[in-house]
DNA sequence: ACAAAAGTGTTTGGAGTACACCCATGA
DNA sequence: TCATGGGTGTACTCCAAACACTTTTGT
């Protein structure tokens, strides 16, 4: 096989890609397709892989992102990395992974990175025929994924929930740029896993000086209008 | 150069190991003495090491530090990976590392692990001959470290700092068994670098249900002695 | 008119903060 | 007896939490 000058195929990356459509957390997942003994087998993996020899963790990991979505500019942090001996011990993942990259793979360690996104991001195919789409987290447990992306999305998602807590203000790269207090209401107890009241979240989100009130109404609701707001700085 | 089989020369695991003196923050380091063109060069390294091939991150962990300082049984919880090109680009790093290890040696993406220790813990060696001892954090500035880890050390300080905030009960991991409510502030106090008031933080920790004051006080103190209390459960 | 969600104040308890003096002990 | 840190209480402020009704709008 080729690409060993190029490639280290000891290390990857694999991106956790948080969206919200308005009620529930989504995730950021690739459709794997695969035909093992004339059988189609399809799963779902997490955008990654393997690193360049000679790019760092986190380019490498904006850049892998960028060739699977066509995402660009996205605030990527790393929170964690698994490397365990078994993580790449499925054979269809083996063989999956050999003919993807056309080297010779052996144990990898990945080092993995979270995202916050806005759902209506244009999301697109660049290199290879994959398609990337958002899944439901509730839905992960009926869900074929590759390796251990099970398990490397639930650290994701811890991760964020604590830091979330810490940087609240990082939730707003969820929201759309115009958003109605209910929207950020409902996301924030979902991250929270709380249900709070209706007026006391009014009345926190009153003392934040970086929300701002528009002159503005969602409409195409069958019910009276919300205000709009947008987060400034 | 033989090895191959046995070690990962790829991926590396470093352990920061931070404990507590009753007056500062101390990490564990490994002092290195190199000789190179007949000249002495001393610096000082993280305890760390290349990865088996068969071992996951944690393990790996674990037994490097075991074989560097003799520690057994230490929480050690991974925070984050350093894998730039350009960190094991120091050719005194790149002699040691090969000479150390018996094998060639390139890209090395290191996984980074904390724990907080008890400083009065006996520190042995175990192979090599290396020597391990604590260090002021302080003067960090003015010391020779190996490869990155300076860099590494300041992001597990800040790592131990938040994990801190969310699980204030690990600062007990620091103290001994028995220990006095000014050590309690004191160490609280340099690990949030605040200066708190002595008879708010009495109120603070009287209702904290896992500390239980004890029938005995301290000893060997010019002044009155004070009353200790250990952590419970 | 009715269904559906928007929007709006007050009260209460608990937690954090500021602040100063006497006590116990060893030297 | 003196130096050194140990140990203690009160008042104020601020924030979080509980809690129910009226308004707006589309159908």
């Amino acid at each position: 096989m080729s690409n060993e000058n190029i490639y280290n195929p000891h290390v990857s990356v694999d991106c956790v890609v948080f969206g919200f459509d308005g009620e529930r957390l989504k995730v950021l997942l690739i459709e794997r397709n695969i035909t093992e003994q004339n059988e189609l087998y399809n799963d779902k993996k997490l955008p990654g892989s393997i690193i360049l020899q000679d790019e760092n963790l986190d380019e490498a990991a904006s850049r892998v992102l960028n060739e699977l979505t066509g995402l660009k500019n996205i605030y990527l942090s790393q929170f964690r990395s698994f490397g365990g001996p078994d993580r790449t011990k499925n054979p269809r993942d083996i063989l999956w992974l050999e003919n993807t990259m056309q080297l010779k793979i052996g144990r990898i360690v990945t080092v993995a990175y979270v995202a916050l996104i806005k759902i209506d991001r244009k999301i697109q195919v660049k290199y290879e025929n994959t398609q990337a789409n958002w899944y439901d987290l509730n839905e992960m447990a009926s869900m074929n994924l590759a390796f251990d992306h099970a398990e490397i999305i639930k650290k994701g998602l811890d991760h964020i929930r604590h830091q979330l807590d810490v940087e609240p203000h990082l939730l707003f790269e969820l929201l759309p740029k115009k958003f109605t207090i209910s929207q950020l209401r409902i996301l924030n107890d979902v991250v929270h896993q709380t249900r709070s009241d209706v007026r006391n979240f009014q009345k926190k989100v009153a003392q934040m000086s970086y929300l701002v009130m528009l002159d503005e109404v969602e409409d195409g609701v069958p019910h009276r209008a919300a205000r709009l707001y947008k987060y400034k700085k």
